[in-house]
DNA sequence: ATGCGTCTATTTTTT
DNA sequence: ATAGACGCAT
C-alpha cells in the first residue's frame, strides 16, 4: 500500500518528512500538523526500507504515542512497523531496565513507586530518623520536590537546597542523610520511583558498552515529540540511544514549554543545532486550526518573549469572530456568564462536547463546577487525583502488589490498616515481627500473619484469609483480576460501602480495574504497566460519564488538544500568571506563564474567551481584587473584543 | 501508646 | 477532596 506523500501532505511537512538521514530539527507551531508529519515520518522511512525493529519512537503521554502509532499502523500495515518502539520516556526506560536491572544492583521485577508510594516511604524514613515532629525541618513534599526537581535538572541538591532556603538556616547534613536513607531503601525494597527510572537507564546505557551498543546498533532511527519539554536526563538517554547512527529527529515547539518547573529546559531545542553538527531544520507555521483572530492573539502574546525561534503563525482559515475578553466581577459571575455562553453556543449548533474550560491550576474552576452541577450541563472534570492514584484503586491491588513482591512493605502497611484497631504503628509491628516480608500466597506466611493480628482484627481478616487460601489452591498469583475479585467479596466491598459516600462509582472503577488487567499476560507487566499509565482508557471509563459534555481541564492537562470553544477562567494578574511562579526566579517564570498564556489560546478553533473576574472572595470572607492578566494587557488594542457580563 | 473521629485549612502545573 | 492537628477512647 503505497502513500501518495506529496498529496496528503503541505509543502513544509513533506520537506520535514523527507528529511535526509542525520541529525534533524522540526519546528512545529500549534496547529500546523505535527503528529501529522510524524506519523507520515515513520510511513516514509518504512518505504525507504527502514525496519520497525529499528525504530524508537519517544514521547511524553501514553496519548499521544498511541496516537502516532495507530495512525502509523493505517498507513503502512502492521507487518510493517513489527517491532518498533513507541511509548514514553518512562515507558522506554523501565523497558530497558527489565532486561538490564541487575547491571545496576536492582532485581529485573523491580517495582516502581508512584508519588503517593514515595510519600509514604518518606514517611517512613522521617519517623526512623526522627524527624517526624520536627516543625523546623521541611516537610517530605518539599524534600520530594526538591530532590526531584535536582535529579531532572542533574544539578547537585546542595545547589537547590541553598536556593530554595535562603533565609532559614537549615541543617544540609540532615536533608542529605532523608535521601540518602530513602535511596538506600529503595534499592532495598527492590522498587524505583520515576525519577529512577530515567537516571537507571541512562546509567545502564553510559556504565555499560554492552547494552549501550546494542540499542545504538538497534534504533538506527531515533525519534522524539515535544522535544522542547525534555530535561537534560531525557536528553542525555536521547544522546545514549542515538549516538550510533546520529538519525535523530526531534519535533517540537519552543513556544510550547511548559515544563520549567520540573526541570524541562527548552534550550535543548534552541542549541539543537549547535550541539548536533550538520543538523537540518525544518519549519511549519501553516496553521488550519484556528481563525486568523485567535492566531493574532497568540502570535502577539508570545512574540516579546525572550531567547527563542521567532517565527509567526499563518492562519489558513478565514473570518471568524475575534477572541473575547469578558470582564466580570467575580468568580460566579464568570461562572454564569459562561454558562450563558454555552447555552447560546449550543443554539447555534455546537454540541457539549466541543466546549473546553480550561484554567491554571484546579482549585481555579471551583465555582465554575458548582454552577455546572447547578445548571446540570453535562460535564467533566481531569482533576489532579489519577485514576490509579485513588485510594480505592490502590487498597485493592496491594494483595497482587505483595504476590508479586512479598517485601514490598508499602503494599502491606495499606492492606492491614484498612483492619479495625490496626493503625500505622500497628502494622509496622506485624511486618516486623513477619520478618519484613509476607507471601499472601504461602500457607505457611498466611498463618503467621493471622496468628500474629490483634484481637479487632482477627475477626474481619478472616474472610480475606480464607479468599487467599482459595486463591493460593486456585494458582492464582498471576491472575491480579481474581484476586481482586476474592478480595472485594471477602472484604473490600463492605468496606467501600461504608467508608465511601460515593460507593457506587468507586465499585464501578474497581470493576472496570478488573476487566482492565485481562489485557496484561502477567502479573508484572500490569503492575509495571499501572504506575505508568494515568488513566483508564476511554473505552473503560465509568459507564455514568457523559458522552456529550464540557470538559474541564488546566491548561497543563490540554496541551496537544484542539477545540471549537475554549474558554479561559481566572485571566487575572496572580492567578495566571500564577504568584508563585512570578517568583521561582531560576525557571524563567513570567515567560513560561506566557507560553503557558500561548498554548491555552491556540487550543482554540472558532471561539476563544477570556474570563476577567475582578476580585475573589476568600474563604474567611475577605475580598482580593485583581487587575486583568498583564497577557491580556500587553495586546494591541482591538485584538479583543471586549465584554461585560452585563447578562443578568 | 495507639487508634480513630472530627475539625479545619489549603490547594500550580505532572510523566 | 484531602491532609494534618487535636483530643478523646481503647
Amino acid at each position: 500500500m503505497a502513500v501518495d506523500f506529496a498529496a496528503e501532505l503541505n509543502q513544509e511537512q513533506l520537506a520535514a518528512v523527507q528529511a535526509p538521514d542525520g541529525p534533524v530539527l522540526i519546528i512545529a507551531a500549534a496547529g500546523t500538523g505535527k503528529t501529522r508529519t510524524l506519523v507520515y515520518r515513520v510511513a516514509w522511512l518504512v518505504e525507504q526500507g527502514v525496519r520497525g525493529e529499528n525504530i524508537l519512537l519517544l514521547t511524553f503521554t501514553n496519548k499521544a504515542a498511541k496516537e502516532i502509532m495507530e495512525r502509523a499502523r493505517d498507513r503502512v500495515g502492521e507487518t510493517a512497523l513489527h517491532g518498533m518502539w513507541g511509548g514514553t520516556f518512562h515507558h522506554v526506560a523501565n523497558r530497558i531496565l527489565r532486561y538490564h536491572a541487575e547491571l545496576i544492583g536492582y532485581r529485573k521485577d523491580f517495582g516502581i513507586l508512584d508519588s503517593d508510594d514515595q510519600k509514604s516511604l518518606y514517611k517512613t524514613v522521617y519517623d526512623e530518623l526522627g524527624l517526624k515532629g520536627d516543625d523546623r525541618f521541611p516537610k517530605p513534599p518539599v524534600l520530594i520536590s526538591l530532590f526531584s526537581l535536582a535529579a531532572n535538572k542533574a544539578v547537585p541538591a546542595e545547589d537547590l537546597i541553598a536556593d530554595r532556603f535562603q533565609n532559614v538556616h537549615m541543617d544540609v547534613e540532615r536533608i542529605l542523610k532523608v535521601h540518602h536513607t530513602y535511596t538506600a531503601r529503595k534499592q532495598a525494597l527492590n522498587v524505583m520511583d520515576f525519577d529512577d527510572l530515567l537516571l537507571n537507564a541512562v546509567r545502564v546505557l553510559a556504565e555499560h558498552a554492552g547494552p549501550r551498543e546494542y540499542y545504538q546498533h538497534k534504533f538506527r532511527y531515533v525519534m522524539v515529540d515535544e522535544y522542547q519539554d525534555t530535561n537534560p536526563v531525557q536528553a542525555e538517554l536521547v544522546r545514549l540511544l542515538s549516538g550510533g547512527s546520529g538519525n535523530l529527529l526531534v519535533v517540537g515547539d519552543d513556544f510550547q514549554s511548559i515544563y520549567g518547573w520540573r526541570g524541562a529546559d527548552y534550550r535543548n531545542i534552541l542549541h539543537f543545532p549547535e550541539e548536533n553538527p550538520g543538523a537540518s531544520m525544518y519549519k511549519l507555521v501553516t496553521n488550519y486550526r484556528s481563525v486568523p483572530g485567535i492566531l493574532q492573539v497568540a502570535n502577539r502574546c508570545i512574540a516579546g518573549n525572550p531567547e527563542q525561534f521567532q517565527k509567526e503563525i499563518r492562519a489558513v482559515r478565514e473570518g471568524g469572530p475575534t477572541p473575547v475578553a469578558a470582564k466580570l466581577s467575580d468568580g460566579s459571575h464568570q461562572a454564569r456568564y459562561i454558562i450563558n455562553a454555552i447555552r447560546t453556543l449550543r443554539r447555534a449548533g455546537y454540541k457539549y462536547g466541543d466546549i473546553t474550560i480550561l484554567y491554571r491550576a484546579h482549585f481555579h474552576a471551583m465555582e465554575m463546577q458548582l454552577e455546572l452541577n447547578r445548571e446540570q450541563i453535562p460535564h467533566v472534570i481531569t482533576s489532579g487525583v489519577r485514576f490509579f492514584e485513588q485510594a480505592h484503586i490502590k487498597d485493592v491491588l496491594c494483595l497482587s502488589r505483595l504476590a508479586l513482591n512479598p517485601r514490598d512493605e508499602l503494599a502491606f502497611i495499606r492492606l492491614l490498616c484498612l483492619l479495625p484497631g490496626i493503625g500505622a504503628k500497628g502494622a509496622q509491628n506485624l511486618w516486623k515481627k513477619l520478618n519484613q516480608r509476607f507471601d499472601p500466597l504461602l500457607s505457611e506466611e498466611r498463618k503467621r500473619l493471622a496468628d500474629a493480628i490483634p484481637k479487632r482484627g482477627k475477626e474481619p481478616w478472616q474472610p480475606i484469609h480464607d479468599a487467599l487460601e482459595a486463591a493460593d489452591r486456585e494458582l492464582l498469583r498471576g491472575n491480579p483480576g481474581e484476586l481482586i475479585h476474592l478480595y472485594l467479596n471477602a472484604f473490600y466491598d463492605e468496606y467501600a460501602v461504608e467508608t465511601y459516600d460515593n460507593y457506587p462509582q468507586r465499585l464501578e472503577d474497581i470493576q472496570g480495574l478488573m476487566d482492565y488487567t485481562a489485557s496484561f499476560p502477567s502479573l508484572e507487566a500490569f503492575l509495571s504497566e499501572l504506575a505508568l499509565q494515568t488513566n483508564l482508557d476511554e473505552s473503560i471509563r465509568r459507564e455514568d460519564e457523559p458522552q456529550d459534555a464540557v470538559r474541564l481541564g488546566t491548561i497543563h492537562q490540554a496541551k496537544g488538544l484542539e477545540y471549537p470553544v475554549v474558554f479561559v477562567l481566572w485571566c487575572v494578574d496572580g492567578m495566571f500568571p500564577s504568584g508563585r511562579a512570578l517568583d521561582e526566579d531560576d525557571s524563567g517564570g513570567e515567560s513560561e506563564e506566557r507560553r503557558l498564556f500561548y498554548v491555552a489560546a491556540t487550543r482554540a478553533k472558532d471561539h476563544l474567551t477570556f474570563g476577567i473576574p475582578q476580585v475573589r472572595r476568600q474563604r474567611d470572607g475577605g475580598l482580593v481584587y485583581y487587575t486583568p492578566s498583564r497577557f491580556i494587557s500587553e495586546l494591541p488594542d482591538g485584538t479583543l473584543r471586549e465584554e461585560r457580563g452585563g447578562y443578568y
